[in-house]
DNA sequence: AGACATTTGTGAAATTCGACACAATCATAT
DNA sequence: ATATGATTGTGTCGAATTTCACAAATGTCT
């Protein structure tokens, strides 16, 4: 029950949670905080304390009854209601994110795509319209969209960044492999897969030529 | 010159290099930590500090000579060669991640694609052949791929993986919403655009209703 | 009823990580 | 030459994070 909880640990709630809807998913009743950790690859101690940050989700000699954990991380994480999202740049990645069928069951929704190119204006991707981005701004703020995802070219992420905020966004998740600057208060997050590989090629032993 | 350097450390490095990369493509010749640190939304002795690991890059007075730097951060995380890469799953997401042209400027290149749908099999993406995931193992130690993309669905994602283990992958950037077990000394890393959005949400407002 | 096996929540210890601050060094200008 | 301003690399310290370990609580078995 603290003031401010750790970024760090709000990082790992989501895991947690996706181990639960698992467990749920197959009926599991029961859970332990090392059943978790085991499945997670990290500390059972880490968890517990993780979650007594927010309150005592568990019974002892017991463990924590599944749904009911669930359902406590869903509202921790403001994910027990359904977010709408709005998805900028209709390229491949675009196209991906429009079709992608994991957030349906994980609380988000895509109500909206944007792109510049006059080509794709209008063209359907999942039965939703095209739209223009100079529209953008106004249809953001009519849909009361919070949330975006960022799949433009790295030459135009930073304007359209602005422009969302202009829009009333309030988090972005960026695929555009550069840093983009934000107002305080607007949440702001990367998806660099490039990043990602080259932390892992770091313990790889070269290839010999 | 540590004998090991922090994970989190190792982290951070492709973030450098990103910048660097952007830098070197506007020809500039110079920079700092505080520059650096300030693109970056970091603090500059962090910047220093994680360089200091590898030895001694920059020039008191100076800073850093952007070419040269990028060169070091390229040979630390061994991507100052290509690497090629195998793709899991031709679903919207592995059109993408074929399709994808940020690979190909920072050391990665897709060479393979595979699935278990016979009617993908033999249609080509980006002029690249769908090959059947049952001459996977064999292609993979072939063309001795170390990096594998995983985009196939979650009840597929450990068999494909273990699969990938066996052709040989020391690396693989998993895109399915699952945690995946693997042997030691294989690299593994998660994308998982839901959990972002989730550690976002957790800081926004819920919308009133 | 009592012994036993589990598991939580949490203080305290241990470890890791980041910020600070400054001597040393370099480039430039006068 | 010398002064000046800038910037690195790093020792030190404090903060943040994780692990440890155990009392308290719960369910089960005899």
């Amino acid at each position: 029950m603290d003031a401010s909880v750790p970024a760090i640990v709000i990082n790992r709630l989501p895991l947690y949670l996706r181990a639960l809807d698992l467990m749920v998913e197959n009926d599991q009743r029961l859970t332990s905080s090392q059943e978790l950790a085991e499945w997670l690859g990290i500390s059972s101690a880490q968890i517990r304390k993780d979650l007594s940050h927010f309150g005592e989700f568990g019974k002892q000699g017991t463990g924590y009854e599944v749904p009911f954990l669930r359902d406590q991380l869903r509202s921790i994480l403001n994910v027990d209601q359904l977010w709408d999202m709005a998805v900028v740049g209709a390229g491949a990645l675009g196209h991906a994110l429009v079709n992608y069928g994991g957030f349906a069951h994980r609380s988000f929704r895509v109500r909206a795509v944007f792109d510049v190119d006059p080509d794709k204006i209008g063209q359907s991707i999942n039965g939703m319209a095209i739209e223009s981005q100079t529209v953008m701004v106004e249809r953001l703020q009519t849909m009361e969209i919070k949330i975006a995802l960022l799949a433009v070219p790295v030459r135009a992420a930073q304007h359209v960044a602005d422009l969302l905020v202009k829009g009333g966004v309030r988090a972005i998740l960026s695929y555009a492999p550069i840093t983009i600057t934000v107002p305080n208060g607007i949440q702001l997050a990367y998806i660099d897969p490039v990043v990602a590989l080259q932390s892992m090629t770091y313990y790889l032993t070269p290839v010999v030529t």
